[in-house]
DNA sequence: CGGCAGTTTGAAAGATTTCAACATTTGTGG
DNA sequence: CCACAAATGTTGAAATCTTTCAAACTGCCG
C-alpha cells in the first residue's frame, strides 16, 4: 500500500510490525509537552524509551488520554494533531521523529489497521464496561505491554492518568483498585505497584 | 494507495467520495440480517437505498449499534466481520456489493481515513457526553445525514435502536427526548419525527 | 377487536461523580 | 539532611445521573 507523496499525513500507527527508516531524535522530560505542529504533518513518532501520553482537550475543561506510548510504540502525528491533541512525557522520554515512506505500502496498510483495532476496542470499553471491569482490562493491558506478561506491573502514570484513559473520576479508579485489593483480585504493595493476584479473574472481569 | 491482492480484507470506509465499480445488488427486509460470511473477505457495501444498522454482539447479552448506514453510506465487510458484527436491515433497504479495486490506492486512502475519523469522534462521544449531550449531538448527525440539515428529521430506527447507538437504556433516551421537548429544544409531533427548534442550542449541548 | 411491539412514565436501586478532608509521597531550598 | 510546600493518593458522605423494574399507554396489523 502507498502512502502518496503529496499527502503523508495519512499516516498512522501504532506498534507496527515494519521497521522505520532512523529518525530524527528527540527527548522529553518529565511532564514536557510536543505539539504536532512542532513538526509538519506526514511524520511518525517512535518511542525508544519512557512512556508517553497522548492527550486531547475537551471543550468542558477536562482531557482524554487517548494512548499511552512505551518504547517501541509508534504514532502518526497527523492523527494526534487531528483533535487538537498533543503528546506529553509520563517519564523522561526518547523517541525518534521519522517521515513516513511513501513507497512502502506494507507500513501504510499495517499503521491503518492497527489503529483501527485500538480504536474499534476503545469504542467497545467505553461503551459497555463499568469502572471494575475497565480498570482489570487497564491492568492486563499494562501488564502485556510494558511487563511481558509478567504478574508485576510498575505503573509510570498517575491515577489521574488512568482516570482521563479510562474516563473515569479518579477517585473512582481509586475506590475500584482499593476493592479489587479487598476481593485479593491483586496487591498493592505501592501505589505504582500492582501485583497480578488472579490473572484469568482479572481477564474475565475486563472480557 | 493499493490494495494487495492477497490481503484485500483491508477495505474499510464509509461515505467515500471514491467511485466504486458496479457490483453486486442485495435487498433486504426490514430486520433481515447479512453476516459479512456470506461474502468473504474483500468486499465493500454501498447502501442504494433504506437504513442499515451495523450490530456487535456483547459478551453480557446486550449488543452495541456502531454504525447506522444510509444511502450513499458504504462500509468494508471486513471491519464488520471483526468484532463479530452483522448488518440488519432497519427499513427495507437496497445495497450494492463490491470487491476492492485492487489497483485504486485513492480509494483505499479514502476508506481508512474515513473510518479513523469516525471511530476517533465516537470514542469522544462516548468518553465524556452525558445522555443530554450524546442525544442532541445524536439528532443533529441525523438532520445531517438523513435531512439534508433540515429541521424535520423522520428517524428510521427505533428507541432501542438508539438507546443501543449511544449506549443507553432506551428509558434514558426517551426521558431526554421528553425533557428537551420541555425544553423546547425539539418537537415531538409523532414518536419518529424530529422538529429542531433550536438547532444552535442542540449543536451546543451535543458540542 | 385484540394482540403485540414499541413508547412513555414512575419509583427505587445502583453506579459514578463531586466535594471535602486527610494521608502520603515527591521535590526543593535552606 | 531536614523542613516545608506542592502534588498525588485515599477515604467518606452527599449529590447526581443512569439503569432497572414495573406499569401503563399508543398505534399498527392481522
Amino acid at each position: 500500500m502507498l502512502i502518496r507523496q503529496h499527502d503523508p499525513e495519512l499516516l498512522n500507527d501504532l506498534r507496527s510490525s515494519a521497521p522505520l527508516a532512523t529518525g530524527i531524535a528527540k527527548r522529553l522530560r518529565r511532564g514536557e509537552v510536543l505539539r504536532p505542529q512542532d513538526r509538519g504533518a506526514g511524520w511518525a513518532l517512535q518511542v525508544e524509551h519512557g512512556c508517553l501520553r497522548v492527550c486531547h482537550p475537551h471543550s468542558d475543561g477536562r482531557r482524554q488520554i487517548t494512548e499511552f506510548l512505551f518504547a517501541g510504540d509508534r504514532i502518526g502525528l497527523a492523527e494526534v494533531r487531528s483533535h487538537n491533541g498533543s503528546i506529553e512525557a509520563v517519564t523522561p522520554a526518547a523517541m525518534t521523529l521519522h517521515r513516513a515512506d511513501p513507497a512502502d505500502e506494507e507500513q501504510a496498510t499495517d499503521f491503518y489497521n492497527v489503529r483501527l483495532g485500538v480504536l474499534q476496542a476503545k469504542v467497545f470499553m467505553l461503551g459497555h464496561k463499568n469502572a471494575r471491569e475497565k480498570l482489570a482490562a487497564f491492568i492486563i493491558e499494562m501488564s502485556e505491554r510494558i511487563a511481558a506478561g509478567s504478574n508485576e506491573v510498575v505503573l509510570p502514570m498517575s491515577r489521574y492518568d488512568i482516570a482521563d484513559y479510562l474516563c473515569l473520576s479518579p477517585e473512582t479508579v481509586c475506590r475500584n483498585f482499593t476493592q479489587m485489593v479487598a476481593d485479593g483480585l491483586v496487591a498493592l504493595p505501592e501505589s505504582h505497584v500492582v501485583q497480578i493476584l488472579h490473572r484469568a479473574s482479572l481477564e474475565f472481569i475486563g472480557r
